[in-house]
DNA sequence: TGTAGCATGTAAGCCGTTACATGATTGA
DNA sequence: TCAATCATGTAACGGCTTACATGCTACA
């Protein structure tokens, strides 16, 4: 009954704090609109898994919706004392990151510069689309005070994507001037 | 024989790919000097047992080294065409993050403004020393064409990192703005 | 002589993904 | 009545981490 609540976990626990009482199905859909863009966004097997759990720690309370299969959740107090505990004292852990394109930009060697071409381009359209959601989102969000941190988290998200674009229209340049360069020299 | 390589697998396979026979433990130091930037530093044991994979798979060729216990490890064309493949035609997959400092954000509303604070300020001290450790990186790269890719890369995280603590430093701003805007409205 | 670094592994377990399986509700 | 969406799960597995366990080598 005191077993280590997993990182999903948490973020699921952090869902539910603002109050409102969801099915795991909503929490989903929530988690696919908002943690997306900086945590993992769990699969559904994972969401009903990991709320079983809480509910069996007692960190969440269970109610069915009439007849239906509907289960909704809201966060119990021994939940929000261990979410809040949780965030207060344990130290942040650095970003995971695993950045499959800097790997294979790494490998550069191994491939035609236009692979590695292909690939950055197809990055950058990633980042492009990102932003754009991210956009929305801010303004989805708007200036309601009870949204105020996921505000200031969707526009660190632009700063931070921001920053990944940068580096990704940089490395494009980089590596273009130096194979128009190798190509120049053939002749 | 063919089951499909790891992620890992793949960037030790990447690491060999500079054409050097390496032990497993020289692996691991040069994918905690190198890799770890971008991609997960696997643990010693991680190392090992991908190695014995690649190695009973074909990928990957052992010699012992006299009496020593060291076996040293170098790429076998099997797996140099095998990498070759995955990098050109399999497509990029999104950068896979896990920002714990956005989630602490993201659920502001549950502690103190100075708490928040205390966290963003280790993580742009964090950011902070990554950043040097990079440089350090690319400096000791020199400007050989063996590590040109590599040299990409330090510049990619450069830039990479940098939006990162943009992000962190623009974050503090906002919320000293707001934490002193409501410690005077207060008064 | 002792300790820091070199060197290799095994065992257990958890987090998370993928695939599978089922059924109710709503609206065209 | 059909399809899309809502809704909840189970089973299997794989990647990765943590903890444990062992021994050699160089050097101060």
């Amino acid at each position: 009954m005191d077993r280590p609540v997993t990182p999903t976990g948490y973020a699921l626990l952090g869902l539910l704090s603002f109050d409102r009482e969801l099915s795991g199905y909503e929490l989903k859909q929530w988690a696919d609109a908002s943690l997306r863009f900086f945590y993992a966004a769990p699969p559904m097997s994972q969401v009903y898994a990991e709320l079983g759990r809480l509910a069996d720690d007692g960190l969440v309370l269970v109610r069915r919706h009439g007849s239906r299969a509907t289960k909704r959740y809201r966060l119990s107090a021994a939940g929000r004392r261990r979410l809040v505990s949780w965030l207060r004292d344990s130290p942040v852990e650095p970003p995971a990151l695993k950045h499959h394109l800097a790997l294979r930009v790494f490998l550069g060697h191994l491939v035609e510069p236009e692979d590695l071409v292909a690939h950055l381009e197809s990055h950058r359209q990633w980042c492009e689309e990102l932003l754009t959601e991210l956009a929305a989102v801010k303004e989805n969000l708007g200036d309601d005070p009870a949204w105020r941190y996921a505000r200031l988290v969707a526009e660190w998200g632009e700063t931070y994507y921001g920053g990944e674009r940068a580096a990704a229209r940089r490395l494009l340049e980089d590596i273009r001037a130096t194979s128009t360069a190798e190509d120049s020299s053939h002749d």
